[in-house]
DNA sequence: ACAAGGCGTTCCACCATACTGAACACTTAT
DNA sequence: ATAAGTGTTCAGTATGGTGGAACGCCTTGT
């Protein structure tokens, strides 16, 4: 549904737009899929024939579906970030040591993307996903990275996809956000009490490489009743602070 | 580098190579590019502008990568297999159960695809990962499927991929392949002998859904030396295709 | 049984548009 | 300073993507 958007080519963006709409459908025929991306029949099925070729699209009883070489394509890309490389284990070493959810974010097109998520067997149960990209302000971990990126690009993320209004707790003031992230910068911990879901807290520590630039932030996230106090205002945030130096030691010397 | 195979629309197939040399190249300029793929700089720099602005590629100085919105993708993808949605936590089992690699695999274009994989913290540590595509013949996943399949489906794949030999161990020969594909049909159990790599042994099963077609196949691999006597020819086996019973019956009420 | 509507597919003519090559800034190396 | 590399822009041309209509097939309803 990025259809509004042109300017590019138009093939490969029609192409796009019926890849990421046989996703929304759970695959679909030619018919269903030309009425749902608005173009005729004949042009979807051109691009269909032509996704298939590649491999890119599968059809299975009549129904076409997007294939798993998206699969390969994306674990060599998050194979390129050398923080998914070095992270991974620690996230892993986090569950373990907490109990609660753990993820591993990153920053594109300025929004945040979930690069990697472990949790234990006790943990809350929420919806996220790898691979999912949700609003920069309203996670610890988009704050966190957020706080640390360069004056100007800051600005430019919010002017281009705003401050909307998550949950009741969401930060959707610019003065309010900008002070908070000033604590977060003094501190390298960043909080989300309730701003993305309802009865999720969670704390962050951005991660940064060499040159003192943010590559991405780690975070250890649970249900409010369990994110208490002591807990939650101390223990855990010197607990994701020291992972996240031992990540940075180890992405130093690589 | 599917490049010859043309016949669908041209700069869809292009985009497509792009995003492929991308991921070869490890991120690359538009100029290195442009010589990798063959194409002219103002045509790739056409291409990736494209691609930026759909957010499937990302530059970070002076650089473009293959962005994590295919990991969205490929998630949803995934997802959509009822295979994955059931097996997955059955592979995790497997691997406490026997301490070595599992993996679940299903069949794409005529290739083998690991969609989800597993190990034990001793098991051997191979090269495969999740999303990789490798010839059909050459594994005990791969065989398992293959036996299963419709005939004329079967016959179609091995003539549009051959039998290439991957090691000394490959089955290449049509007839033998077909001996051997009877006996995994009379005993619901595929082996791999070192056919793919060597030093690595491993037992397979296929899974079945309520029509008795093929949708994948489980294992459970592990290095030679320990994949022998009654561990590899009845301990192994009874535990995989226990394991793959329980999958299909989940799948069939669901 | 036959019609009616659904589907995916094929065809072809037209004109939008993707491609190209050259010229343009710009940074980095010599 | 010069040169060689980079990414970017531009405009003309012919390529080839587009989309309407027609086709054949299978399913549905009566």
């Amino acid at each position: 549904m990025t259809a509004p958007e042109s300017g590019g080519i138009q093939a490969v963006d029609r192409a796009f737009d019926i890849v990421e709409a046989l996703n929304e459908l759970d695959g679909a025929g030619v018919s269903e899929l030309a009425n749902y991306v608005g173009l005729p029949k004949s042009t979807v099925h051109n691009h269909l024939s032509t996704l298939e070729r590649a491999e890119y699209v599968v059809r299975e009883n009549g129904s076409y579906r997007t294939s798993l070489k998206f699969l390969q394509i994306s674990e060599t890309a998050r194979n390129q970030h050398e923080l998914y490389q070095v992270a991974r284990s620690e996230v892993d070493q986090l569950v373990e040591k907490t109990g609660e959810i753990s993820a591993l974010m990153t920053e594109e097109h300025g929004r945040s993307v979930f690069i990697y998520r472990s949790r234990g067997p006790e943990a809350a149960r929420i919806d996220t996903c790898i691979g999912d990209r949700v609003p920069i302000h309203c996670t610890a971990l988009g704050k966190a990275i957020l706080a640390f990126l360069p004056e100007e690009r800051r600005n430019e993320i919010i002017d281009r996809h705003g401050l909307p209004e998550v949950t009741r707790n969401t930060i959707s003031d610019r003065e309010v956000l900008a002070e908070e992230l000033e604590t977060i910068r003094e501190e390298q911990i960043a909080y989300d009490d309730e701003e993305r879901l309802n009865g999720l807290r969670s704390v962050a520590a951005p991660i940064l490489d060499g040159t003192d630039s943010v590559i991405g932030s780690i975070s250890v996230a649970g249900p409010t009743h369990r994110m208490q106090g002591e807990r939650f205002n101390t223990e855990l945030p010197e607990t994701v602070l020291g992972v996240a130096n031992v990540i940075e030691l180890n992405i130093q010397h690589t």
